[in-house]
DNA sequence: CTCCAATGGATCGAAGGCGCTCCATTGCTG
DNA sequence: CAGCAATGGAGCGCCTTCGATCCATTGGAG
């Protein structure tokens, strides 16, 4: 009649996680951290007006301020009053991320394979709008362009780009979140200028396949893309 | 120098979703529901202590007891004073979930598809421990033993033990949410005896092809046997 | 029979967060 | 040059949630 408590079924601690990832203002701060470092907003970009932030974070107005004192004072963003003011993006902003351990390195590179290609295959398999199709190949041209300060910015907006392209907010949203936690990975080693013109190759098969509508060729053309990156992340942080 | 905010980039709409999933209260209500309805916790189970399930669900005791006093009102659980006393899970309890519109089905069944074939791969490509294997197998037995009554429960939690083959926290996570919504999407709709049976050879097929360590044809098994709960699903509520 | 350990039950003060309202600054518009 | 609109800045009272502490109940252990 009772349950085997000791060890704990894994699927009773995967219910019985956190309800709240902590506290609201630190929860709020990373959200706009997240948006700065993977480039949604990039350098001198204006952020929403607080009221609008305050009210898609689902965060009183209060504590989103008290969440832009502190960036402010971190030197991430800047705030102009006044018509046409607002808060402003200022640095690329190299903050040091905490390192991570092993077990979260393969959680995050796993769940990683399961949404990029899924994400990759999805949206090969629909009929993408005009729109997107454009945005698709203006992501994949400016990661291309990028030189090494930029790269990690683009390239994260490449991989959103895939995401949104399913149409899926849901998926989006998961695939934006392991990204910022790859991104912590990522800012722990070196950006090789060889891995650079790599995936750079890569990633035009990705999108070639994503708008030929052909999903097999997206996903596999996907996952190689992931192993090069989990190969090197494994090898620097093992 | 700024950003065209009107249309508001689907990046940005990502990032600068709710930082908190509304009342804590509520939430810390609906994860109950989750571990009864996915049947992790059985009809007669008993639920962790309260100080353990307070601690894990990272919510105070108080919020605890007050979730608990609402399910205990509803008649989902019963609690028992002493030594060896409890909480306690009371009835299959068919409670009416709220009909969702059409952009969250494609959303849940999109998402699902993407984290749930992702599962099926990487559950096939891993060396499974014997535990494991055991655990698999058990539940596809049980899944294929289950009446009608049960069915939903048991191919709920042979769904789960997939994903926690992958020994993945973070994709276990994520499939027991997107499986809740498919629950509450599957509520509207009846069960077919002829379904049921078609489901379980299905089930037989994914599960051998994860214990064979033949990914690719787990992949595929495991789209094979979504497509049908889609289409059913898109049949019923579109 | 007594004690004890494990569980649920209850209360109180402190802190966090919210909704609301009004103020301050700035630059375009007429 | 005066007004206005859009933005950031600041204060107040309320509700939720938290942490801690103590109480009540129960059944086994000694």
């Amino acid at each position: 009649m009772s349950l085997p408590n000791d060890p704990l079924d894994p699927a009773l601690a995967a219910l019985f996680r956190p309800v709240r990832a902590g506290n609201a203002l630190e929860e709020t701060m990373e959200r706009m951290l997240q948006a700065i470092r993977l480039g949604v907003v990039p350098p001198g970009g204006q952020l929403p007006p607080e009221r609008e932030l305050s009210s898609r974070l689902g965060v009183s107005r209060v504590t989103l301020r008290e969440a832009l004192r502190a960036l402010q004072e971190s030197g991430h963003v800047e705030s102009r009053r006044g018509r046409y003011g607002g808060t402003f993006v200022r640095v690329p902003s190299s903050d040091p991320l905490p390192a991570p351990d092993r077990d979260a390195i393969e959680d995050t590179l796993t769940l990683r394979y399961a949404l990029e290609t899924g994400a990759a295959e999805l949206a090969a398999a629909r009929s993408l709008p005009p729109a997107t199709r454009r945005h698709l190949r203006g992501c994949l041209a400016d990661a291309s362009a990028a030189g090494i300060d930029h790269y990690r910015r683009t390239d994260s907006r490449l991989h959103l780009a895939i995401a949104e392209a399913t149409a899926t907010p849901s998926l989006t949203a998961a695939l934006a979140d392991v990204r910022t936690r790859l991104n912590a990975l990522l800012a722990a080693i070196p950006l090789i200028p060889a891995n650079l013109t790599h995936s750079n190759a890569q990633h035009k098969t990705i999108i070639d396949a994503i708008l030929d509508g052909d999903a097999t060729a997206a996903r596999a053309a996907m996952a190689e893309h992931l192993a090069g990156t989990a190969a090197l992340l494994r090898g620097f942080l093992a």
